[in-house]
Parts: C-alpha cells; structure tokens; sequence
DNA sequence: ATAATGACTGGGG
DNA sequence: ACCCCAGCCATTA
C-alpha cells in the first residue's frame, strides 16, 4: 500500500502537468507558460518547469518538447539544453541561427 | 506554519 | 533585437 509513503507532489498539479505533455505531437513544442495556462493557471509556468524537472529517464513524458516562451532551451542552464535540442531536431523541429525555434510553425496548439 | 527555490513571463530600457 | 528586474505559483533540494 505505501499509500502513506506516497510523495505529495505524486498527487496534484505534477499529474496534470505531466499528462497533458504526452499529448504534444511528436514535431511540435509548447511553452510552460502554456501548459500553465492550459491547466488553469497562467502564472504557474515556473511550476511547470520543476514538473519537468521532476519526470524520471524512462518516462514516456516528451518534456524535450517543452520550450520557454522565447522559443528557447532552458535547460541550457544545466547540462541537458544539448540532448534536448538534439532529440528536438531528431523530429524535424528545426533552431535558427539565435538557437530559437520559431512558435508559429512548431508551436502545439492544444490539438 | 514559514522561508527558500526555480527547466518562467512580461514589460521596460 | 537583447539584457535586466519584479512578480507569481506549487513544491520541499
């Protein structure tokens, strides 16, 4: 049962957050904002990340598709931005000469 | 219960 | 276009 031995964070808003991310389409990217926003809150983006942050190696969750509102890495800050870009690009979403994907073409729209 | 943390965002310079 | 600052929220390092 481990029932008592279950992490808060297991419980609530980390589900939704990681739920709605395996629906990205594998070519598409969204932003934590929007995924926030998606959720209800569209000023929870920061929690958005530590749900990202939190989702174990084997998982099913693409957070690789999951870019800041700039278009951007933000992962970059740690040592993972190079992975995630590269899995990106393995999709055929494609970086310009500033590192930035271009939202209007690759951006997920919900569905 | 309080304080600290951070894979964010929008606005201003 | 880029860099910096203050505000926001859920989780717990």
């Amino acid at each position: 049962m481990a029932r008592n031995s279950r992490p808060a964070a297991a419980s609530s808003f980390f589900r939704q957050v990681h739920e709605l991310v395996r629906q990205i389409p594998l070519g598409r990217v969204a932003t934590y904002g929007q995924i926030a926003t998606m959720l209800g809150d569209p000023r929870a983006a920061r929690t958005v990340g530590w749900a990202m942050r939190a989702v174990p190696e084997g998982s099913d969750v693409p957070w690789h598709r999951v870019l800041n509102a700039r278009g951007r890495v933000s992962l970059y800050a740690f040592e993972g931005g190079d992975l995630q870009r590269y899995l990106l690009e393995q999709e055929g979403v494609v970086f310009d000469e500033a590192g930035k994907v271009n939202l209007d073409r690759y951006g997920w729209r919900g569905d």
